[in-house]
DNA sequence: CTGAAAGCGCTTACAG
DNA sequence: CTGAAAGCGCTTACAG
């Protein structure tokens, strides 16, 4: 074949314009090994000329190294692994790399398929959220991992996979969004959203430890674990009919907070763990003429600067969103560069922020 | 050198096992060309058994298409640019196509940088959201559309330069906005925000004309024109100190909105043209203790979840973001694929909704 | 239908 | 310090 778009200087072109041979051109615009001074000269001057262009991918192919981080998300679209993206491309480009994004959606066979696509293409390393919860087979990215590509997990983690993991501490926030609710005299706390999954007929405390432990988006569970820790600290009852499960959108929310709020022990306090869940919250209290927070207190998991020009302002657990997104390519870079640490899990705290959604119970 | 990692099989590999030539199993395995049903099973069954998977690199290499888009936007973390990414990718992942993102942060030497990145990886085509206005230099950009690199211009548009755009219609979309507010009766209408630049002295209205029509980022002075003419039609003079120029971002939007609600002829409305507008505005609103839409109307341009849940809910200019996104991606692989139609440039249309932030003046 | 050979544009030992 | 040669893992005419 030849060169499809002649405009395009080759390396070639270059050490034959120079008056050198292709070695020497290489090692000047390698800028590794030692030439002359006087060939670094002719060939600089020859690359200037041409427009000469490195070509990374025939550079790759010979280096075996792409310099590239494969990255797949739940949904580019979602402010929050925005802020995680955000944070591993920067980190990234520090170091050199490029990243490649592909969308999960959440789901498991289009993770399987993007893990496939990002090792084809010669990625030298992978950031997953991974989908599915704990126990998924997520059978792609343990192939890669076991092939060698270096895997780093964010956000979530997977039950026995050997991969290193940059979470947020769920648990912790948890727990103290619900201790800050019970301090200020709360003992009906709901909490949304929990596990995606549904019971047939009534919801048990088992059935949600369970689910906790086991099958779902380990944030999740771990944020259940954080809020149930809470409660029985402070000798309450955990009802389950305060916690939301099912399906995870604002309308699931806004379902599962019209029913709790038209119960009869309804809760006087709401704990938002995503930013669909707040603004479902947020609607269903003003539908059904609550005013926060004299009427409710909401504690929301979410850095979004809408939450502190809302009336009242929303009390936040501020969470380092784009920090998660660094310290995973970090973490991931320094595997590439030979680290051979043992396994890394990480644990990022959140941090309060009191706005002035929370009060007493009226 | 040797394959670095013995997991990873080459075809040769699966065609010495397979005991067939090279071409045959790349036939196979590559899907094209003829081959025996008898040696296409050893092929598959070879390459079963080695867990072969193709090196997409290497194909590359050969054929001279990566099946890869390069997009250059001004910050992912951003709801707009992730929206608009989310399109991209979709449209990109449906015609076979990965993306490697890169975020210029309005920095014109991040940009030339990051375009010289991706056609260095030998992307196929560019997505672009140029930086640093309508006039702006993007020697790279222009570089690499001049090397037969396609290139497709997103949300904004740089003068003289004969690439593809995909673009929201700016101007109506500030002038509809502007003719709804004065049509219930408000003759001072704020713009928030407007061109970056900052006059010495006094800002006149030949500046802002100016300004608009030359150095800004054109969806800003698009957005600044389609103001100006529903005024002029309606008979308003223009008042240059309701309309922000300066630092774009909250606090600029804060101070600019502080002075205005502080002056003597102070605004009744203001046009919100991007989220951290809409932040601005209402902070500064609640800080002057004046209540929407009583006190002032508002509209914003943003489709955020929040802006429904807000009191009063903002009226809003919703675009269709991520069709931007889609649709500049669908023009790219039809070039890819050979289109020859003079350069497209092509207005998406917002669409009002009205929520309950617009009410006549007090 | 099939296989040996050349080529994509680099890097990298290896002699000189 | 320098250059000819081999190699990375594919694809693609070209004979047979």
């Amino acid at each position: 074949m030849t060169n499809p778009d002649p405009s395009r200087p080759t390396l070639s072109e270059v050490a034959r314009r120079a008056g050198v041979g292709r070695s020497s051109a290489a090692r000047v615009l390698g800028n590794y090994g030692s030439v002359s001074e006087h060939t670094r000269r002719r060939v600089l001057v020859a690359a200037a000329e041409l427009g000469y262009e490195t070509n990374e991918l025939a550079r790759s192919m010979s280096t075996g190294v792409t310099m590239t981080i494969g990255v797949v998300l739940a949904d580019i679209a979602n402010p929050f692994f925005a802020a995680v993206f955000r944070g591993i491309s920067d980190a990234a480009r520090a170091a050199g790399y490029g990243t490649l994004l592909v969308n999960s959606d959440e789901d498991p066979e289009l993770e399987d398929e993007a893990v496939r696509l990002l090792v084809g293409k010669q990625v030298d390393g992978i950031i997953a959220a991974p989908a599915g919860g704990a126990h998924a087979p997520a059978a792609a990215l343990r192939w890669a991992h076991e092939r060698g590509t270096a895997v780093v997990q964010v956000d979530r983690t997977l039950n026995g996979f050997d991969a290193d993991a940059v979470v947020m501490d769920n648990r912790d926030a948890a727990r103290t969004a619900a201790e800050r609710l019970i301090a200020a005299g709360h003992r009906r706390v709901a909490l949304a959203w929990g596990p995606a999954r549904q019971g047939r007929g009534a919801v048990t405390a088992d059935h949600l430890r369970e689910w906790a432990g086991s099958s779902e988006i380990s944030s999740v569970g771990e944020r259940y674990l954080g809020y149930a820790a809470a409660l029985e600290a402070a000798g309450i009852p955990l009802d389950p009919a305060l916690v939301m499960t099912g399906e995870q959108t604002i309308e699931g929310v806004r379902r599962f907070a019209r029913r709790a709020l038209a119960g009869e022990g309804r809760p006087t306090a709401f704990i938002a763990t995503e930013v669909d869940a707040v603004i479902g919250v947020l609607a269903e209290a003003r539908a059904a003429g609550l005013v926060l927070p004299a009427d409710l207190s909401l504690i929301g998991f979410d850095d979004s600067p809408w939450a502190s020009v809302h009336d009242p302002p929303i009390t936040t657990l501020r969470q380092p969103v784009q920090r998660l997104g660094e310290h995973a390519a970090e973490i991931l870079i320094a595997r590439l560069g030979g680290d051979r640490r043992p396994r890394v899990v990480d644990h990022l705290a959140s941090e309060t922020v009191d706005q002035g959604s929370v009060a007493p119970p009226g």
